[in-house]
DNA sequence: ACCTGAACACCGTTCAAGT
DNA sequence: ACCTGAACACCGTTCAAGT
């Protein structure tokens, strides 16, 4: 049992959102629990109390770390294509790729409800805004016919497509085997969307 | 105290299920406790084991009341639209309208996970092709020039794209108010799609 | 000051014991 | 035969008590 002062409050932080992601990344969000997290760092559940406000507070936090894992990637990995379109479908693949390498904690995002009143930190929603505006951006030069508001429903509706896809895909509920089988679909919405959307 | 014999097997199967659908419409699926269910219809909690397996097994028979719902209901607003696209958008019109209607039963399907090794029945399963089915019916008459496999496709990455829309609406990631403003974007989404898909 | 350990009010699941 | 009620192994959260 680790003993006061072995560990900075920082640490102790730090240990915790690690050994969180280790946890979930192996047995999902629903193999999660304050007491597993806290026997993984060698302390008591007590103490993840003093370094959390609660479950959902670590869970937050942890699930900041993936959108932020995941928003670094897509803007790379977008810069590499050149083309518009190709930096569209780019942005897609990336996403899939990345729920389909770390399946339990990206559904976490996405699984996790905060208990009783408490209410989604700003923080945190704005992590969720700047993909969307990613995707917005990316949209942009396609559409220089559409005004503003117009692009930005599209992002929305073409984004929350594509996660569609890969939600349904990561669950199992589409009979759909690998991932190339699940980029296929993606392109399929993204490409036939965008030929639609350009042409009008 | 319910007594031996109050009720028949089949009565307390389904008292079980109407409280639960209540408990959950109410409630949500993190309200949902076999404790609750047993104590809202009168009984202990040993008595829903003589009835169903488990919680898994009682949850998913309350998922497959609820998705056979859905269905009838798309079925037969579907059957009120003349025209094939029309038909098409109207499914995903119904879809959003239930989930809007009952997001609580309506998210319990996707946010529900079976524990440990345990199988989604194929009874299930078929509940959830069935929908597809349904989409790619109503794709076939608008692809004329599209093989069966392409359809197929073409039926899950529309579909998937509506769901995706719906699932981050009803849990409020999308910054947008009223059943309209869904509706909206899933119009968006299928009409861009379909203009694309019918002109490749 | 930091951390523990026990407590509280909950879970899902099982099963001997009562009627 | 049907149902209970207590037990078991778990939860999240709190906080007096120890070092």
């Amino acid at each position: 049992m680790a003993r006061r002062s072995d560990h900075s409050r920082d640490q102790i932080h730090e240990m915790a959102l690690s050994a969180t992601e280790r946890i979930v990344g192996e047995q999902g969000y629903q193999g999660l629990s304050a007491r597993k997290v806290a026997g993984a760092i060698g302390y008591t559940v007590g103490t993840l109390y003093l370094v959390f406000d609660n479950l959902d507070d670590l869970i937050l936090q942890v699930n900041g770390r993936t959108l932020d894992r995941l928003y670094a990637r897509m803007v790379q990995e977008q810069a590499k294509q050149k083309q518009a379109k190709e930096r569209l479908l780019q942005l897609g693949h990336s996403y899939i790729q990345f729920a389909c390498e770390e399946p339990h904690t990206w559904q976490m995002i996405f699984e996790h409800r905060l208990t009783g009143e408490r209410e989604i930190p700003e923080w945190f929603q704005l992590k969720v805004a700047r993909m969307f505006a990613l995707v917005e951006t990316g949209l942009e030069p396609l559409a220089a016919q559409h005004s503003p508001g117009e692009i930005a429903l599209a992002a929305r509706a073409l984004w929350s497509g594509v996660h569609g896809v890969c939600i349904l895909a990561v669950s199992d509920k589409l009979d759909v085997v690998g991932v190339e089988s699940v980029q296929n679909l993606t392109d399929l919405l993204v490409g036939n969307f965008l030929k639609g959307f350009m042409s009008s």
